[in-house]
DNA sequence: GTTCTAGAAC
DNA sequence: GTTCTAGAAC
């Protein structure tokens, strides 16, 4: 008999299909569409972003619905989603030096069906950035970077899915900057601080 | 994922 | 009194 399903990762409902809908039908998408091929759908989170650059590489393979249906096989598909995201990230640096450095991942528990991968520039300064949830999300180990996650399928064959009270402790953590570790009682003194920290400016990556 | 909003926190 | 957070939504 097959392990259960863990219901964290269907994503049924209806609110939750837009990036689906938009990787199976394009066509008909409402979305700003940055790329597409017959592999990904790069898609500009114009909406609700969380920084000032923000887009999502979205797999078009109906079966891919979450992180939990990767598999080694997946691999080159990654590799194809860093090369697609890489491009925008090389032609959006090159329009303003300025950008903070971008980093490439996925979250531990998704809220959207439809594997897809956040590539994010780590200003997170964006007034769609509400909820503490939505900082812990990009900050702390629920968000998985692509390399972890190629590295865990090349290892062990599959993702290991985060435990609930995992989840649960990630979320709730409190509130601190990224870039010097200062801690914030609120997030909207947090916000004010992280614009003119100097630590966000040096984070590495892309 | 967001909206709404009650009531906690300040 | 105002700001801020966090839980329900069928």
């Amino acid at each position: 008999a097959g392990a259960a399903r863990d219901l964290r990762f269907d994503l049924t409902g209806e609110w939750a299909q837009p990036l689906r809908k938009c990787a199976l039908d394009p066509a008909n998408a409402d979305q700003t569409i940055l790329y597409i091929d017959e592999q990904v759908v790069l898609i500009l989170k114009d909406r609700f972003p969380k920084a000032l650059y923000h887009a999502l590489a979205v797999a078009r393979d109906p079966a891919l619905r979450s992180i939990a249906d990767l598999r080694p096989e997946h691999l080159p598909l990654l590799a194809h989603m860093r090369e697609v995201a890489v491009a925008w990230v090389r032609q959006e640096k090159a329009k303003d030096p300025g950008a903070v450095a971008f980093k490439l991942g996925f979250h531990a528990v998704p809220s959207m069906a439809q594997l897809h991968m956040h590539v994010a520039s780590q200003d997170f300064d964006s007034p769609t950035l509400k909820k503490k949830k939505h900082w812990n999300a990009f900050t702390t180990a629920f968000f998985l970077p692509l390399e972890t996650v190629e590295a865990e399928l090349r290892d062990r064959g599959r993702l290991a899915l985060m435990p609930p009270a995992e989840e649960r402790r990630l979320e709730g953590l409190g509130l601190r900057c990224h870039g010097c570790g200062q801690p914030y009682g609120a997030l909207p003194e947090l916000k004010q601080h992280i614009v003119g920290c100097e630590g966000v400016r040096r984070l590495p990556g892309l």
